[in-house]
RNA sequence: GGGCCGGUGGUCUAGUUGGCUAUGACGCCGUCCUGACACGGCGGAGGUCCCGUGUUCAAAUCACGGCCGGCCCA
């Protein structure tokens, strides 16, 4: 071209994205500023979990979230946006375990915990430089300046927190049947439990009547509890087998009498119609044992070995005691039926094994009690989309049991007690240092009930990892490190997160918060949909279909991959990996590098000697449209439609009508000012297309507008455009686009080229305005306006 | 069994406060190197908007019923 090019490559090259990212931390850009004189914007960002690399789904998770902070930074605000790493809980423990196949007892406390530690600095050297290479503007990357949920300082935050709902009467200890998985070796709560259908195994076994002997056939997936059956159930409705209500039945091998009680819970329907309550099989047996005030019998210890009551089957699992039970009953001639369906399984959300209900005493937090007052402080935070509110809503409305928080397990935060080994007096520590109650003696030296002087048993249990995580608001906005500030900025401006997490990290970060402070957690809650594989599964590394974002960061880089998911999915709704789209998502960068290398070729025109045609009039006022569009959807925190709208403009309006309209003019040697009006307005259109695509393609905006704006000063300090004063609206866009797609088309139709000469062209007058502009375009001679009609070109000689 | 969300050309998707010939992407066909872009331009083929009934001058859009899929809960 005749210009000066100032961008040399022919397409967007992702290496460019390194560079970038080193100019942005030698200008630590993106540096929370508390002497600020904006407003400020805090984002309680999900910490990830270090239990490996994000999939591409959790990268473009991560990638909207940025788009958030970017977004309220181009609005004005001062964004808190910290770096956070969840390193606490169960799934750590367990990769540590499979690696060095040991088990967590078998070596010294301190020296699991530090196996731990060293698998989590490994993960999060990963996670860490994923997160830059994805261009999060997080405050900083540095290594002392990203919070950690294992850190003292956390931990002793965590505690805190703790010790203030216990001296309140919030925690106590019970010793009731609860969710517990014998994989990971411990009580989990109901937040933590997923239903999966599991293929199994039913069996109907034979029972007898007391007295009469007749028959009773009964249909069970556990035979294995049958030691720990406490009643049979037969529907009151049944007419089968009203002849037995409240008679006795005798268990089969045990010979134990049990009541036959007429309830509503058998379904006539299901196997016999007769059911046997176990302590327990599931959590209708729970239910049943309490309601019916039946005596539980342990069947299963905490290792999900079968106990004492088990007779013959001791020490077996439940596996193989399950196994050895239908031996037994075939070879006694107690099986009638065995038959394969499908079950709905309870099953531990982390090592996804199905769960037991086994009785053990535990700490709980109050949770039933404050249900009402919960419904209520969400009506006072705004929810990004409404529409998933609901998840919430009816999580709330379904929670009917308080929250389990002890866990028998070693990397999390201490359970802050000491008992007192001559009273069993509970110990409960002043808040503020962190506590280690399994290794360090209480803060004091006599037992404050009993006098008793250092006999103390420290607690050896952690808390429930969402305990930690449900405080991260008050972490972000600095709770307990700078009490000025935190009083400023409580409560966090937004929660952003998955749709996925909303029962445990939202729910318990509202309650928590609620019960601390008797206020909302947040004024904002942005809930976004899940990113799932090309058959629409949610991806995950158990299922083997995860996909990893490395290669793509390096064919297409990660503008293209942000673009992608800015346009996948409309907020809230689940967006499905496809790699033809993400290939169309770096075209448009490629067109928007074209576009931008073809002006940068003119001179930037400043001064007041610009007089504006109309053509220029009409682009300029296509662009205030864009301006509030995208800043409306950029305010409903909704990408899609800033992305949208963005990729529309660029791509059909300014480079297909705009950009060929106003060539002959740009280049042109003799019309000065028309000239300088089009380097003007090409200039301008292009810069706000840049600021207003920066929030969601970070690296290519800032490398143009380094290029050719401004070397020393990031496109992400700056502002979004507003509309223009003076442009006038009422422009006829798309009887321009008609004429000239009619032009095209006869010139195809014609087989001319669409630089050949037309002598005459009719057209609506309402085009007239334009005229010099589209007949340098269209290489016309002569354009009549007529009052009405359409386009007409006479043929060709 | 209950709740929530969804069903639109081959594939994916926008549009759902009712209103022109239903949006765009990928793919497909044809054609063209035109002052930045052939990873481009231009043109084109391709749709019972899941089904049924109703409301209305007018339904992809609203109501009711049904079918199918996903997620959550019991």
């Amino acid at each position: 071209m005749g210009q000066n090019t100032q961008l040399k490559e022919k397409r967007w090259q992702p290496e460019i994205e390194l560079e970038i990212l080193e100019l942005w931390t030698k200008d630590q850009l993106y540096t929370f500023h508390r002497e600020t004189q904006s407003p400020i914007y805090s984002i309680d960002i999900p910490p990830p979990y270090l239990s490996g690399p994000w999939h591409i789904g959790g990268a473009i998770h991560y990638a909207q979230i940025d788009t958030i902070a970017r977004t309220k930074r181009m609005e004005g605000y001062e964004v808190i946006f910290p770096m956070g790493l969840d390193r606490n809980g169960l799934p750590i423990e367990v990769q540590v375990e499979k690696a060095y196949n040991i088990s967590m007892h078998d070596i010294p406390r301190q020296e699991f915990l530090n196996k731990c530690a060293e698998f989590l600095d490994q993960n999060e050297r990963l996670i860490v430089a994923m997160a830059q290479r994805l261009g999060l503007s997080c405050n900083s990357f540095k290594h002392d300046e990203m919070y950690r949920t294992d850190h003292p300082d956390y931990r002793a935050v965590t505690q805190r927190t703790f010790i203030e709902l216990y001296n309140q009467g919030l925690v106590y200890i019970d010793d009731r049947p609860n969710n517990w998985c014998s994989e990971c070796g411990t009580t989990i709560a109901d937040a933590e439990v997923e239903y999966k259908d599991i293929q199994t195994t039913l069996t109907t076994l034979k029972f007898t009547i007391e007295d009469s002997g007749e028959e009773l056939l009964i249909a069970t997936t556990r035979p294995e509890l049958l030691s720990a059956c406490a009643a049979v159930l037969v529907n009151p409705d049944d007419e089968r087998y009203q002849h037995l209500q409240n008679k006795t039945a005798l268990t089969p091998l045990y010979n134990k009498r049990v009541p036959i009680i007429p309830h509503h819970e058998a379904r006539i329907e299901f196997g016999t119609g007769v059911v046997m309550v176990c302590s327990y099989g599931d959590y209708t047996d729970v239910r049943l044992f309490r309601e019916l005030q039946l005596q539980p019998i342990n069947a299963l210890d905490a290792d999900g070995k079968m106990t004492e009551a088990a007779g013959p089957y001791k020490d077996m699992t439940i596996k193989e005691a399950r196994k050895a039970i239908l031996d037994d009953l075939h070879k006694k001639d107690l099986v009638i039926k065995q038959e394969t369906i499908s079950h709905r399984t309870p099953t531990c959300w982390r090592s996804r094994n199905p769960i037991e209900f086994i009785a053990m005493p535990e700490y709980y937090l109050k949770q039933t009690p404050y249900l009402d007052e919960l419904r209520n402080v969400i009506d006072k935070m705004t929810f990004f989309p409404t529409a998933n509110k609901q998840i919430l809503i009816d999580w709330i409305n379904s929670v009917n049991r308080d929250w389990p928080i002890s866990r028998r397990r070693f990397y999390g935060t201490e359970i802050p007690l000491w008992y007192c080994t001559q009273c069993d007096e509970t110990i409960v520590p002043p808040v503020g240092p962190y506590y280690q109650p399994w290794k360090t003696p209480p803060p004091i030296k006599n037992c404050p009930k009993c006098g008793a002087s250092e006999s103390f048993e420290g607690e050896t249990r952690t808390m429930d990892t969402w305990m930690d995580s449900s405080i991260s608001s008050l972490i972000v906005t600095f709770y307990t490190k700078d009490n000025e500030l935190f009083q400023r900025l409580f409560p966090a401006s937004i929660r952003p997160q998955g749709k996925d997490i909303v029962r445990t990290w939202l729910f318990y970060s509202i309650l928590r918060v609620y019960q601390l402070f008797k206020a909302p957690a947040f004024e904002y809650i942005w809930i976004s949909g899940m990113g799932l594989d090309e058959h629409g599964e949610r991806m995950s590394k158990s299922r083997g279909n995860s996909i990893d974002p490395n290669p793509l960061f390096d064919q297409y880089g990660t503008d293209a991959l942000r673009l992608w998911g800015a346009l996948e999915a409309s907020l809230g709704s689940d967006f499905r990996f496809s790699e033809g789209r993400l290939a169309g998502a770096y075209r448009f960068l490629t067109k928007l590098w074209n576009i931008s290398r073809f002006i940068s070729g003119f001179p930037q025109i400043k001064g007041d000697d610009i007089e504006l045609q109309p053509a220029d009039h009409w682009i300029l006022s296509e662009l205030n449209d864009l301006i509030h569009r995208a800043r409306a959807g950029y305010s409903k925190l909704d990408f899609i439609i800033p992305a949208r709208e963005l990729r529309t403009f660029t791509w059909d309006l300014f480079a297909s009508h705009y950009l060929e309209l106003v060539k002959g003019r740009a280049y042109s040697k003799e019309d000065e000012l028309g000239r300088n009006a089009a380097w003007f307005t090409l200039h301008t259109i292009l810069h706000a297309i840049l600021k207003l695509l920066a929030p969601i393609c970070p690296f290519i905006t800032e490398k143009i507008h380094r290029t050719l704006y401004d070397t020393d000063t990031s496109i992400h300090k700056l502002y979004f455009p507003e509309p223009i004063d003076g442009i006038e609206k009422d422009h006829p866009t798309d009887t321009l686009i008609q004429f000239n797609a009619d032009l095209w088309k006869h010139k195809k139709d014609h087989k001319m080229s669409l630089r050949a000469p037309i002598s005459t062209v009719s057209t609506t007058k309402t085009l007239k305005p334009y005229a010099e502009d589209l007949k340098r375009m269209h290489n016309i001679k002569t354009i009549k306006f007529t009052t009405k009609g359409n386009t007409k070109i006479p043929p060709p000689k």
